[in-house]
DNA sequence: GTTGGCACTCAAACGGTCGGATTGCCAAAC
DNA sequence: GTTTGGCAATCCGACCGTTTGAGTGCCAAC
């Protein structure tokens, strides 16, 4: 939309206007803006300036003579063309990497820690999804008999990440076997990345003809042991600092919007899809596709553990302090890279 | 306290006041009690019977004019003296065996399918406690180097359960030390119990005076491959269900309540140490001494997993259905045993 | 011991009023 | 043409008194 070509006092009354809607969470009117910002200029010529934002639908009346509020528009105009990411100061930056290194070594544990900081540092909801094993370079694949009819499969991929899956076979292995089995998959496989052996591991195995038996259970794309689903844990911290805002007065939004935490996976994959590319990713309210956050905004960003990838970021009413968050999220996926790098 | 002698009457007004109010959550009238429950007597007769019990404590007035309630001392006396567990349909104890079976295997898995069977049936919040593995008897020990600098500690005890550690180890590792270290573990501590081994551990390794240099990283009785600390996870279900009911209609105490269950650890040595023996625990309101849940009852019982046990339950508002519930707390665990012990 | 009757109490719902904030518009000033 | 002060109009939210209904406590009668 033309928005660009928006006068700079709009520009400047749009952007009073919210920094004031942040912190108040009340409606904003002429004279508070006249007041507080100085801006050389009578309430009634705001008056005029915000009917027009108004009619561009950049602002709104929850009611007749009422202050005004931003809508999501006029939030997606902010963001773009106003934001000015606010420095960290040299203590939030030393609690966000010193929160990150406290974890306990594991990635779990890590995730754990930079959601935690995210949480508190913010104010809002902080969360973190583990990466898709996907895209990860498999250098080493290890069977490790551990009870009667029960192997764990240790998947390890380039960057130091591994996981484990504990696979159900009929009860009688023979250790030999097994390493056999191991032999193969490893001379075979390695160095591809998990999502292209799924793709062609019938033809790359298929000559084995099910010489040692238990190769079947590895021979299906379907198998555990490939699968790029389900894998990916939503951590989060902060739900109670959701509850408190007033945009959760309403119990019927707050319970629809637990439950989608709960859930997980519905979440994880909108916010999968929608952070790609280098860089912080902000979706405002009526943006997300998910009923359930229509009245909350995201600020996510991917990070890197080797060739791997995940998300983090915060979620939160859409009344919220973009020009910090930007920034602390962006400091917090580049300490969580570094920190899964260093490993 | 001498509620043994109470009357028959007295007995049967308080069940039938504590089943009604569960329904309602309003307080209860003398007449709704002569007419709903047709005990053959007029209200003011019940009256009077009310204002006894209410005199003992075991019901309320949440002001003049109202209604009774049950006071937490009403629901022990009821759950003591007139709790007849609910037999479960034939549909719910398929559900319960089925969302059970139908979990990946492996603990993690299972353990949220219970809590979520939990959560759905009793529409209150459903938890499970993983075990601690301090009791569980080691039966073998496993070291994988999976990348430069890091190996995988498995660690699995009799009955099939298994958890991994990583471990950072300087990053020059011989994979024929590894086996050395592997093997002295494994011929001096299999067959003992993680807990035994963690406090005889400096003399069960002394003599090898860290001949293998990396042993040094497990004669200590802190490392996390002992421990028996912080590895077990909460899992909960059907914060939506607890955050509609009126007793979380205060703010604040939702807030509460919310960090506590995100923070974990506090509830769940809480948990662990309530529920102790066979059978199903009850603590009611005010008994429980944890501030944030003093408005809560908690219905919970121990499941085993061989020689390990951990805790499942519900949590919910003191005003639940506890005869319903009982029966099904104790189906489930019963269930999740059975499942356990399968593997 | 039980019951009906009755005065009393209190919470919650209802409705009307008032004050405050803010707007939209207009005419005058710049 | 833009800005401003003035003013009527609007609407929310707080306040307050009233009413309604439910339920009790007590007493006298059965």
């Amino acid at each position: 939309m033309a928005f660009e070509n928006l006068s700079q006092r709009e520009l400047k009354i749009l952007q009073n206007l919210i920094m004031h809607y942040v912190q108040t969470a009340d409606p904003v009117g002429s004279r508070v803006i006249a007041n507080k910002f100085r801006m050389g200029l009578s309430p009634a010529t705001i008056r005029n300036t915000m009917q027009d934002l108004e009619e561009m639908g950049l602002i709104r009346q929850p009611h007749t003579s009422a202050g005004r509020i931003p809508t999501d528009i006029g939030y997606r105009v902010f963001v773009d063309m106003l934001l000015r990411p606010e420095p960290l100061s040299e203590a939030e930056k030393a609690k966000i990497k010193g929160t990150i290194g406290s974890a306990k070594k594991g990635l779990d544990s890590i995730l754990g820690q930079t959601s935690k900081v995210l949480g508190e540092i913010t104010s809002q909801l902080g969360i973190s999804v583990g990466p898709r094993f996907d895209e990860g370079i498999l250098t080493k694949i290890d069977l490790i008999p551990v009870a009667e009819g029960k192997i764990l499969v240790i998947v390890a991929v380039k960057s130091g990440l591994a996981r484990t899956i504990l696979l159900e076979v009929e009860s009688n292995i023979e250790i030999e076997e097994l390493r056999q089995i191991e032999q193969i998959l490893n001379e075979r496989l390695i160095g591809l990345t998990l999502g292209h052996i799924r793709k062609t591991l019938k033809e790359r195995l298929s000559d084995t003809n099910g010489s040692p038996r238990l190769i079947k259970l590895f021979i299906d794309s379907k198998s555990p042991v490939w699968s790029d689903q389900g894998e990916e844990k939503l951590h989060f911290v902060g739900t109670d600092k959701l509850i408190t805002q007033p945009e959760f007065a309403d119990r019927d939004k707050l319970t629809e919007f637990v439950k989608l935490l709960e859930e997980q996976k519905a979440l994880i994959d909108y916010i999968e899809a929608k952070a790609v590319g280098e860089g912080i990713v902000i979706t405002i309210g009526s943006e997300n596709e998910i009923n359930q956050i229509q009245g909350c905004s995201l600020v996510i960003s991917r990070y890197n553990a080797g060739k791997l990838s995940g998300t983090i970021g915060i979620i939160g009413p859409t009344r919220m302090p973009y020009s910090k968050l930007v920034s602390i999220v962006e400091y917090t996926a580049k300490s969580l890279t570094d920190a899964l790098s260093d490993l």
